[in-house]
DNA sequence: CTGAAAGCGCTAACAG
DNA sequence: CTGTTAGCGCTTTCAG
């Protein structure tokens, strides 16, 4: 890298001290106009940037906060970075984003890497295999803020900001058993994972209220993964009886199922009808277009980036809670009643 | 933030001066066995972490790695990207990500965030509106290692990763031209990126060599975007003759032609042949699913990662170019013969 | 109005 | 085997 122009290479050319360049640099009242003017001048022409690392280890601050999410290509974390980014980016801040691959040991050396970059601040949405938590211990104990956000763990004393999972899967059983289902199969994550289970809550407490009984093997917990929910909806399929609607806790376990509803030979919505979570742009792009819940994750990045900023100004405002609003979208893979009505592809009840 | 531990306080609690416990903790040679053990044990005991910025400003370096790309959320960036990160943890530097959104001033900005943050290197993806080049011009002039991917500047001395558009280009005409179209439309981007017209030019020849006239008005330039994909098809549509084949520089192009077409009553691929670029995951989830060129876009990242390091460690590595190789995958959009000997989804042609 | 000096956390000669 | 010193680039007292 060329030599960097540093105060001390100004103030030298200049025949000034480094602390008068540093000073004019800054507007400082007490300085000559003149020795402004050409210190100035001299910083623009050699294209004087400050060196951020001297600014930080003066500062104890890096500027930087990190995020972990399970994937990036997942399009709810890569909307959500953006929330972060904007906000933080506004701030002066800058972000450092890390894939845990839903792995829990990537996850812990995320952890480890953005701790030893002395990050300001930890934005984090679980990765499925997450069932232990001592490695967010550990960020609590070097007093660096934490925030949640979509998965997120109730009992540790950190920001958390995601939506109200159970009414969401509630308003997707009703909107199913509108339609005439009455044996709900339920697609959930893995049964530690907080959001997961109570989306599993709403969705037994939905079937209750609209008097339907819950059949147990209907119920099935997985690791996240298309193809690996297209095996156990194959497996469901087999069963008797078998289910006329499923409701899937995320797009992606929707799609798999999909797949398998399709290759069995079934129809959507008629045989089967289907609600996802998550509203991910490829929901539109499907045959039948998928209904799914939306959930604004670019808001909710830049609620957890707000939180996180927060604690960072006044630690007291650890552990703040926000829920954000879902709203379910309903398209052809639940709609066993063509609304004649309906213009568009799509109507949304909040 | 809690009160970090330092080598100061380390040195102080165990009454022994600074450089040995630094010199302790790197397992020096000629240390006291008993004063490194002791050191090692209230190290761990005190959750000692070297302070990264201390370390960079000595070193001069940040051990980042600046990424700049158009948008994460799309898919090939989302697997260069993890392409890059695996090489650059491996190699003990960590990286920083940006989002031009397509757009030039923000492209500018990420470019001056970046330098600013003393990136040891910057790998690059142009924004699709990035029509002038001062900005690289200054990261080259401050000798920071720049590296190309995918949409490439050519005329700039730093490295570059991309394939061969033109080939993959020529390999899709062909493609389209067995499948017995004679009016082949392209859906390209902005004429001034390099790889949107060498996707034209191999385009072009491929027409050519299967002595197909090109016509004019089935030649469409644009940005990025898939509304305005749907737009420009919808024209084509209308215009005589009309189209029986297409080739787009993108899936998300694709996709918005292969809605128009849709809704214009037209069936794919019967009527119109569609094949698109870059295979993403959505295109075997759509109907019909849609055929794509792979260029295998975690390879891409990786081999940008090694060119940047390369360039850290030689300044004399300036200046690479790799190609790595495409592949079509046909699938259902493309195929108006079914193959009825394929057993599976979809077929590759390397 | 400007300069000198100390210090952020760490390493690397240079001395013992 | 260990301590002292200087210095990375910058800000900030404290002295002029």
């Amino acid at each position: 890298m060329s030599e960097m122009a540093t105060l001390k290479t100004l103030a030298q050319q200049l025949g000034v001290s480094i602390s008068t360049v540093s000073r004019a640099l800054k507007n400082h009242p007490r300085i000559g106009l003149k020795t402004k003017k050409s210190v100035w001048e001299l910083a623009k022409k050699m294209d004087y940037q400050p060196n951020r690392m001297a600014l930080n280890l003066l500062g104890k601050r890096s500027n930087t906060i990190g995020i972990i999410v399970p994937k990036i290509g997942y399009n709810i974390y890569s909307m959500a970075i953006t929330g972060i980014e904007d906000v933080a980016i506004e701030a002066g801040f800058n972000i450092m984003i890390c894939q845990s691959n839903e792995s829990l040991t990537r996850e812990i050396s995320n952890v480890h890497d953005l701790l030893a970059s002395q990050a300001d601040g930890i934005i984090v949405s679980l990765a499925a295999e997450t069932n232990n938590y001592e490695h967010f211990v550990k960020i609590l104990q070097k007093e660096v803020p934490l925030v949640f956000f979509n998965r997120v763990i109730k009992n540790l004393p950190s920001s958390r900001v995601y939506v109200d999972n159970y009414q969401a899967a509630r308003s997707a059983v009703d909107h199913l058993a509108q339609q005439g289902c009455r044996k709900i199969a339920f697609l959930g994550g893995p049964d530690f994972l907080y959001i997961s289970n109570e989306r599993f809550l709403g969705f037994r407490e939905g079937l209750f209220a609209n008097d339907i009984e819950m059949c147990h093997d209907m119920v099935v917990h997985m690791e996240f993964g298309q193809e690996t929910a297209k095996q156990r909806m194959q497996v469901l399929l087999q069963n008797t009886p078998r289910p006329d609607g499923l409701f899937a806790v995320s797009d992606t376990l929707a799609i798999g199922a999909m797949l398998a509803i399709k290759e069995f030979g079934m129809k959507i919505p008629d045989d089967i009808a289907v609600v996802g979570f998550n509203n991910d742009p490829v929901c539109q792009l499907l045959s039948p277009t998928l209904s799914s819940i939306d959930q604004n994750p670019y808001a909710m990045g830049r609620m957890a980036a707000i939180l996180c900023l927060k604690q960072l100004d006044n630690l007291q405002e650890r552990e703040n809670e926000i829920n954000l609003p879902t709203k379910l979208v309903v398209r052809e893979s639940s709609e066993k009643f063509r609304s004649t009505s309906s213009p568009s592809d799509s109507r949304s009840v909040w």
